[in-house]
DNA sequence: ACAAATAACTTGTATAATGCAAGTGATTAC
DNA sequence: GTAATCACTTGCATTATACAAGTTATTTGT
């Protein structure tokens, strides 16, 4: 029935966990895909609670992996805003499924509006709207960036 | 690891975290349900290589949380035989979109021709395949279990 | 029938990951 | 200029995981 053929190191779900088999790092990237959280203390504000320490290793990786992108803050020399690559992006379908999952699965739980009706609408539809404003964000960001670089 | 920090949280992605959010749940979710995996030597015998007391702790837990079931083996009375559940197999899509993003992310991923197809056809076809398979299977432990029950 | 091998674990211990509290250094607010 | 705040870092306690060895019931070989 099976051929043996991806139970070496290259069976795309091993290759995935690497990357966020873990309590936390799905966790900050839904706050960033699904919350609209860019910085630091909003995911921190986040309530299960991460800690300090895992959360800056988390922002690192997630870096060093190329799904997240950091900027300065147009509005604040002390905070910095993240962003989601569009390697992040493409965790959506993986993050939508998840969250249809859990709410077929446990009729606790809950979810923004907007993510409701892209779940009943398919998901495309704020997939594309994600996208749109992703870009739209790390434009202005990127346009302040090299503004402030120029002085 | 997969406390219950989560009591008052209604986040499906932190809920569904705390059943899989860790290194090797997805792994034996994999086997069973794509490598047609049943015996714990068997998932043993993965290349990732998990260690006998975590096995032994992962098979417990996703007994207890419903996804798998153990029966045991007509075959011979020193194994036991698991199999997911419908719970189980309703992990199908995460599983089907998880594989997905390795395959896009990492040229290296690769995946059986059955797993290929599923991918190119939507993923409908596989899905039905495996719960008559599962369905089968079932009936046929279910089976021998009355039989050898009523000796 | 009996010894050896095997499957499926369990137990003990070393190591790595995480949780928690406190500290640091650069802003920013007063 | 001083105090408060933010985004971390550091140190230490706790928990999870890795690795190795042991255990028990079964099965295999002779």
């Amino acid at each position: 029935m099976q051929t043996d053929l991806n139970i070496d190191c290259r069976c795309p779900t091993s290759l995935a966990l690497d990357l966020f088999g873990d309590r936390w790092t799905l966790l900050v990237i839904r706050d960033l895909m699904f919350l609209g959280k860019r910085r630091y203390g909003e995911f921190m504000a986040s309530h299960e609670g991460i800690s300090t320490n895992i959360l800056a290793d988390r922002l690192h990786k997630l870096q060093q992996q190329g799904l997240i992108e950091k900027f300065p803050d147009p509005d604040s020399a002390r905070t910095a805003v993240y962003l989601l690559t569009e390697s992040g992006l493409d965790l959506y379908p993986i993050m939508l499924e998840i969250m249809c999952w859990g709410i077929r699965s446990d009729s606790r739980a809950r979810v923004t509006q907007e993510v409701e009706q892209a779940i009943n609408g398919g998901g495309a539809a704020l997939r594309q709207a994600l996208l749109e404003q992703n870009h739209a964000e790390r434009a202005a960001l990127k346009g302040q960036l090299s503004a402030s670089g120029s002085e």
